[in-house]
DNA sequence: CTAAAACGTTTACAAACGTAATCAATTACA
DNA sequence: TGTAATTGATTACGTTTGTAAACGTTTTAG
């Protein structure tokens, strides 16, 4: 189900909590975004609706509550987003937003070494 | 100045029209934008004056028509929507974010060079 | 057994966004 | 010189988003 249309910034929370621990119900995922935000219960219920809605949520009855789980995986939906996000901000460019990102934030070690490591893959595989 | 609120998608494009010619005046960017979108000329001068409102763009009169410059500099907008962007759908993490793009992604081989340079002189100050 | 708490559903409402038409003033062309 | 085209300003309108209250049903605690 490719979830049409995109999800928000706010609704990307609650994809995230659900990725973590899916299958979850709602009153776990209103617990884990309650203290970050200051989101009351029902807005973190209609974010679950809309979610629903748009196709990137599922959920089965579990006696009187819902389990929810993806209905999207995560990585299929990052990279839509990530597309999304580099075409309209580096205009398509994808090193440019690369650079940008290694030279304006810190890596830990090991961060930087997983990416000399899948740098020498992609140059090895020209 | 800085943009409050944020630039939306569409905000963007006429943004990197900006940001590469200015400054320049509404019919530039309408020519620039009406090709690669089928937005009217009216959409565009909208957004021209919802990014005026919003203090991303200032303007001076040219005879009878107005040039227009930035008034933020296209890399501290690219590193607030990139913060935005990584907070939401990574929570927070760049490296994940990082290692997705590029293990999802062509990228040339000067791409990978200078990445590899940038992350050589990373580990060497650390 | 009854009142409160929990859960899902519906409705609400303002701001932002995508997309544009219309209007008024000015300018340029015939 | 009068009319068409250009330019900026105002208004429009449906959808999405952020933020939530209200409502009805079910479960639970006292």
């Amino acid at each position: 189900m490719d979830p049409r249309p995109e999800i928000s910034n706010s609704e990307w929370q609650v994809m995230n909590v659900i990725w973590d621990h899916q299958p979850t119900t709602a009153s776990e995922v209103i617990k884990q975004l309650s203290e970050k935000n200051r989101w009351s219960p029902a807005t973190i219920r209609t974010f679950l609706h809309r979610l629903i809605k748009k196709g990137a949520l599922r959920y089965e009855q579990d006696g009187n509550r819902y389990l929810y789980r993806a209905a999207v995986t995560r990585s299929a939906t990052i990279k839509k987003a990530s597309r999304s996000f580099s075409s309209s901000v580096f205009d398509g460019q994808i090193g440019p937003l690369l650079t940008h990102f290694v030279k304006t934030n810190k890596l830990t070690e090991e961060e930087i070494q997983e990416l000399q490591a899948l740098l020498e893959t992609k140059e090895r595989k020209r």
